[in-house]
DNA sequence: GGGGAGAGATGCCGC
DNA sequence: GCGGCATTTCTCCCC
C-alpha cells in the first residue's frame, strides 16, 4: 500500500508508472480535463475527479455525482504517462474497438496504489432467469392446464423464457420481465409467436407476459395481439431455495 | 485532503462519519463482503474491493476488474457506520425503490476523503441525435427526392428520428442507429409504420433504417417488411461543425 | 412520476 | 467473433 498526498506531477508520474507495471489498483484524486475519441467523441473540461485504474487496465473517470463513470476505457487499455508543460498527461489506447483517451491533470490531490486479489463472484437471486425457473417448476402460476416443456429455449430469433402447451393442442409461450413489461416486451413476444406460426404452420399459439407490472400502452398492445398479462413477482431467496429443494427431491 | 493507511476499524469509522457529514468524496481500499437486497438480492463473499462514496451519496463497490461496480446504491442513500465484533459495518438504505446494503469490512487498507467540486458536463458528438440532424440537414444522404419535415419528433405514434415525404404522396420514416441495427430496430420501425398506417388510413409508407451496420436477421426482417437499409456512419466533429455552420448561415 | 428510447451502454451466453 | 438479450441497467426527455 502506497499513498501520496499532493505529490508533484513528476513524483506522481513515477508512482503511476510503477503501479501500472505491478498491475496495482490505482486511485487518483485530481483536477483534470478529458478527451475521448473512439465510439464517439467527447470533451470534458477541467474539474475535480476520481480516476480509477484497475489491475485489468480498465480506466474510470468519476465525477462527484452519479453511478456511472463520466469517461472510461475498456479493460486491457494501454496506458502511458508523460509530462507536458507541467501538466501530467495520461493517455490510454485500445484496439477493437479503436479508441483513445487523453487525461490532462493539473494537480494530483492524492494518489494510492495497492495490489488487490478478488476472484469472488456474487450470487444474485431474483433475475428474469429465476422467474422463468420458478414458473417452470410451478406451472399453476400460469394456469391449471399449463404444461411446461422447455426453459430459455434458444431459437434463431431469440430465446423463449418458458415454452409449453395446454394438452389440447395450444402452444404456450411466456415472456418474463422482472420489473415492468413494456412495448418492447410485447414486440419480443410477437416476434416469437410469428416465427412459430410460420415454422409450425399453426395459429394455435397463446402468448403470455409474466411480470409484476405492465405499462398502459403495452397492455393495450398485448390485448390487440391476443396476449395475456399475468401478474407475477420475481422470486425471493426462500422461494427459490424451496423450489430448488423440490427439484432435488424429485430425483 | 485526509488520508489514512491501515487505520484500525474504530479510527476508520470515525473518519468515515466525519467525511459523510461533510459530503466529501470517500475512497476505501478494503477487504469486505457485501449483501444487497432490493431490486434483487445478492451476496458477495470476502475479497479486496474499492468502495467509493460520492458527495451525492452514491455508493459503489468495485472489484479489481470490469467497468461496472459489482454492487452499488443509488444516489441519496442514507449511510450509517457501526462496529460489530471488530467488523466495520457500512449500511446504506434507499426508499423508492426500497433497497438496502450491508458491507462488512474486515480490514481497511486505505481511506481517503476530500471535498470535490465539478459542475462541468461533457460535450459528446457522434450520437444518434447527431446522425438524425445530419440527415435532416443533408437529405440526399437518403435519396434525391427525400424531403425531411420533422426531427426527433414526439408524435403520438412514437419518437421518430427523421420523418418526411417524397413529394409524391409517400410518407418516409427513418430510424437511425449509431452502431448496428438489430431485430429491435426493425420492430421499432414497424411499430411506427403500423400506427401511422392505422391512423392515416394509408399504406403508402416507406421505412428506412440508417446505420453503419445491420445484423443478418435484421436485414432479412427488414426485407420482409419492405424496409430499406441505408449504410450511413454517424458524423465526426468536423462534419457536425460544418452542418451547424450551415444551419446557422440559413438564418 | 410514468412512458419511451438511447447509451461511447456493459455483460452474459450460445452458436 | 456475431447475435440476441437481460441489467439491482442508467440517463435523458417528453407528456
Amino acid at each position: 500500500m502506497r499513498q501520496y498526498t499532493i505529490p508533484d506531477n513528476e513524483e506522481a508520474k513515477q508512482e503511476i508508472k510503477k503501479a501500472l507495471k505491478k498491475n496495482e489498483m490505482i486511485t487518483l484524486y485530481c483536477n483534470c480535463s478529458v478527451h475521448y475519441k473512439g465510439r464517439a467523441e467527447s470533451k470534458l473540461e477541467n474539474g475535480d475527479r476520481v480516476i480509477l485504474i484497475k489491475p485489468d487496465k480498465t480506466l474510470l473517470v468519476h465525477k462527484p455525482e452519479g453511478r456511472n463513470p463520466i469517461n472510461w476505457m475498456a479493460e486491457r487499455s494501454s496506458i502511458k504517462t508523460s509530462i507536458n508543460g507541467g501538466i501530467l498527461e495520461l493517455t490510454a489506447e485500445n484496439i477493437n474497438p479503436r479508441e483513445s483517451m487523453k487525461i490532462s491533470i493539473n494537480e494530483v490531490h492524492m494518489l494510492s496504489a495497492k495490489k488487490m486479489i478478488d476472484g469472488i463472484k456474487p450470487k444474485i437471486i431474483g433475475t428474469e432467469a429465476d422467474m422463468a425457473r420458478m414458473i417452470y417448476d410451478k406451472p399453476t402460476l400460469i394456469s391449471n392446464d399449463f404444461i411446461p416443456a422447455s426453459l430459455e429455449e434458444q431459437t434463431k430469433y431469440g430465446f423463449i423464457d418458458v415454452m409449453g402447451h395446454n394438452g389440447k393442442g395450444s402452444i404456450i409461450i411466456i415472456e418474463c420481465k422482472r420489473y415492468k413489461a413494456d412495448l418492447n416486451t410485447i414486440q419480443q413476444l410477437r416476434r416469437y409467436a410469428e416465427r412459430i406460426k410460420k415454422s409450425k404452420g399453426t395459429n394455435n399459439i397463446k402468448g403470455i407476459i409474466a411480470a409484476p407490472k405492465i405499462t398502459k400502452n403495452a397492455e393495450i398492445m398485448a390485448k390487440d395481439w391476443g396476449f395475456e398479462f399475468i401478474k407475477i413477482d420475481p422470486p425471493k431467496y426462500l422461494e427459490i431455495d424451496k423450489a430448488r429443494q423440490n427439484t432435488l427431491n424429485k430425483y
